[in-house]
DNA sequence: GTCTATACTTGGATAGAC
DNA sequence: GTCTATCCAAGTATAGAC
């Protein structure tokens, strides 16, 4: 285990390589034990690495699976950021929030948040913590569903906040309940096609209605997109 | 403590009344403390009773969540059941999903279902069981959405059965989400009015709309169905 | 059917040697 | 900065008295 100074680029000082390595640990804790599994006997059993060190790099095991989220956070959003700026329609949303979502899964990168928000409940400490650190998450969401609304006449009379937050509710649920199924079960469905399915009906929809109610001035109703 | 027998009603069997009293503060422990503060231990000190009654009655820790689950179940369908089948316009089953999760939140039963998914992910054994106990709930969604979507001729490209499994994934995650939020902000938040305004709307479009486009209009996607 | 007592395991956390 | 050793609290589970 050489020790490349390859981590995580800027502040790679004296023992930022074993931070990095009890993070790692601890999110595949999170991930595969969930949060009753994210122990710090059990981190460190799947780090290899002694459990005093925990305590000593983080201070205790809330501490490190927040920093593990924030090292999530910052891995997500390079991937979203990007992306999600290139969409306008509503179509090329959906369809990348299903790439986004099946590259989540597979990263477990939900599961970990999921399993977080969890255990906020039995630890009341957490939630405030996990508030700061979904804010930005929604924040994003928020900007992509306003871009796509505004491209509608009828989007600016939709809360885009409410929508930002029932959607990443939608991943954070969906993660929960087809977690239930076996991988293979898992594997067969493919809701995000359905909301492919719907998000195109509803286009079609507007493409054919007349002109919009309210918003007086706003309706460059013409090429629709 | 009288031992009325005025419990569940059907078996009020002999010790009947100590399982009742188990139930209720497993209930209560999941609902407060979360899946993390559900131990044998913290049940019986909530519910003034020995610890060694769980292991009795029902076996086991996760035994008796389960059979938490399945009381908390029937009391749910005796009130979603009935209240449901009398709708059958989208609006009026998104304002009754309003008020059903209203009441959910108020009583905790979303709060106790979703622990108990996070802690399938610790305890995949927990998985096949809660499958089976999620399953004639999202089957009942689905019977509503199904009579809903009937009513409209775009209603029958629309698949049920994904529709329903995101709407429970929407309860589920709400609660996650929301739950960061002390109980004060949590009461600001109307989130089921922009369901509503939504279905309004979309209810207001399909009112506009020429000739249902049948089947080949739209070009299925994916090949539902 | 219920309680006490107990055995055993795991987890959080710290002191002190290296 | 890391490891060993250790303390203490909490958890699951069972045996046996009542």
């Amino acid at each position: 285990m050489a020790r490349a100074k390859a981590g995580t680029g800027a502040a790679s000082g004296p023992s930022e390589d074993t931070k990095a390595r009890i993070i790692e640990a601890a999110l595949g804790s999170l991930h595969e034990q969930g949060i009753m599994g994210a122990s710090a006997r059990a981190i460190a059993r799947r780090g290899d690495f002694n459990q005093a060190l925990i305590f000593y790099h983080f201070g205790g095991v809330n501490e490190l699976l927040l920093a593990a989220v924030d090292e999530l956070s910052s891995r997500r959003n390079d991937r979203y950021q990007a992306r999600l700026e290139g969409v306008s329609s509503l179509r090329e949303l959906v369809a990348l929030a299903g790439e986004l979502h099946a590259e989540d899964m597979r990263d477990g990168h939900i599961t970990v948040l999921t399993q977080m928000l969890a255990g906020a409940t039995s630890d009341p400490a957490l939630k405030r913590p996990l508030l700061e650190r979904f804010q930005p998450w929604i924040d994003l969401v928020e900007t992509s569903v306003s871009r796509v609304l505004s491209a509608s006449p009828y989007g600016a009379l939709v809360p885009s906040r409410d929508l930002a937050l029932a959607i990443t509710a939608q991943f954070i649920g969906l993660e929960l309940l087809l977690n239930l199924e076996d991988d293979e079960t898992r594997r067969e469905h493919h809701i995000f096609s359905t909301f492919e399915l719907l998000a195109g009906m509803l286009e079609a929809m507007l493409a054919q209605l007349p002109v919009p109610p309210a918003a007086p001035g706003t309706g460059t109703r013409d090429g629709q997109q």
